[in-house]
DNA sequence: TAGATTGTTAATCGATTAACAATC
DNA sequence: TAGATTGTTAATCGATTAACAATC
């Protein structure tokens, strides 16, 4: 129907408006929320009140889900484990992913326990170091491989998606490796800016750089938005990267 | 010279463009990458070259750093000692900060011990749990007290920035007592999206949702740009929460 | 039915990029 | 000087919000 007239120029593959990565940010937030009003117990939501939640409009939140599809139910909102269902299958978090992680430091033994993961749909089912006394351990039930195998491991457990925990000059030796490997998406706790071919994603998570943020925004205060403090019940903070 | 003439309704207080939340991340990645240019014995810096690093335009660099004011020479570029100063002003990282951490479990622990904090300007210097066996403990030379001391301690260390790190349930509860006690920025790691006051600044890292995004990106690949794989040297990867 | 709420289009707003005079 | 590069304004692009017919 739409897109279908008055564009003889591009025949076939329609060119998909490609969604933002705010928008997939955003989708992950509504996840959270609606698994949260389940345990609750709700049934349904509106835009208006998943929204209010998080800090959003109603607008934005019917929007956001619109890319994907028809979620909701006029004059009803969204059933709560259906939306989820329908969020995580976007996400592809409908089917569990196993993870490697390199790196068994401070940092690295924390993510291996840490249970959010499980609960998500990731299992860390490797990790990698070049320490001998933390080679052939097994942490949180994870054996813990020599790095050299990085490449074997990965292919043998159809890895996909790895955790770089290591630090930061070792990073990108990693993640050289990683890519040799086959891994198709790199979650970066090194404090370093990753050269990695477009064909792979990362995703990177500097916490200095958090504390950073809110250093800034301590900092500058009374500056931005203040005129309309007509908001007397306290809400909540944009929850992700907000303030 | 810019604002003075034709602008009679609005008198005082300029409205002051407000710094978009982008700018400031962005202010970060150049942060770190002029450090490891410094630390490589770069004197100056362009913002083509600073942008081409980081994966941005030269007009962005320049854009984001005119919020602030002018550091650059024209012709030359940016002096990287004299970038990093500015940038950490502007941040307020110029001036260490003490940082209280709430949850010294599995994640806790790791954050205790993370160097990146120390070499980027935040001190961690007092833990809180609940935990009998923990409380009183020393971890990586930070007292572990009692969460019911929070006011105390962080009154007398003059304490304005913390991290979360306790299980979701326990969060907001935790939350709640930071703002009583008069916490100004809260880091947290939590996934739960936290009441708090307009008055608090948050920034959340949901580390599930950091992999879900990958998930979503390395599920959903050959879709977005392709037509202009012009580029045959491999460049870096965004960054921060690229991808 | 009246009320609630969706999906979607159009209007608004904000952020990025291009362009260029000024400067070293 | 010619070449490089800034700071800044204007043009473009994209994302958010408002509005509303369709639907339950």
């Amino acid at each position: 129907m739409k897109n279908g007239r008055n564009n003889p120029a591009k025949q076939s593959a329609a060119p998909e408006p490609a969604v933002p990565k705010a928008v997939v940010s955003r989708l992950s937030l509504y996840l959270r929320e609606l698994q949260r009003l389940i345990r609750d117990g709700r049934a349904t939501v509106s835009s208006h009140q998943l929204g209010r939640l998080l800090g959003f409009t109603d607008a934005q939140v019917r929007k956001d889900l619109a890319y994907f599809g028809q979620f909701g139910y006029p004059g009803i909102g969204y059933r709560c484990e259906e939306l989820v269902a329908a969020v995580r299958k976007i996400l592809g978090t409908h089917e569990r992913w196993p993870v490697a992680i390199v790196g068994a430091g401070n940092l690295g033994r924390a993510l291996l326990g840490y249970k959010g993961f499980t609960q998500q749909g990731f299992n860390i089912v490797a990790a990698f170091d070049i320490e001998p006394a933390t080679v052939g351990q097994s942490i949180e039930g994870v054996r813990v491989y020599h790095a050299s195998r990085l490449s074997e491991v990965v292919a043998e457990n159809k890895i996909r998606l790895a955790i770089v925990a290591v630090p930061a000059p070792a990073a990108q030796g990693v993640a050289d490796k990683l890519v040799a490997a086959g891994i198709e998406g790199i979650l970066n706790f090194a404090p370093v800016t990753l050269s990695l071919p477009p064909t792979v994603s990362m995703v990177g998570v500097d916490l200095a750089i958090e504390l950073e943020q809110l250093s800034f925004s301590v900092t500058n205060r009374g500056d931005a938005k203040e005129p309309d403090a007509k908001e007397t019940v306290r809400l909540p903070t944009r929850s992700h990267r907000s303030a």
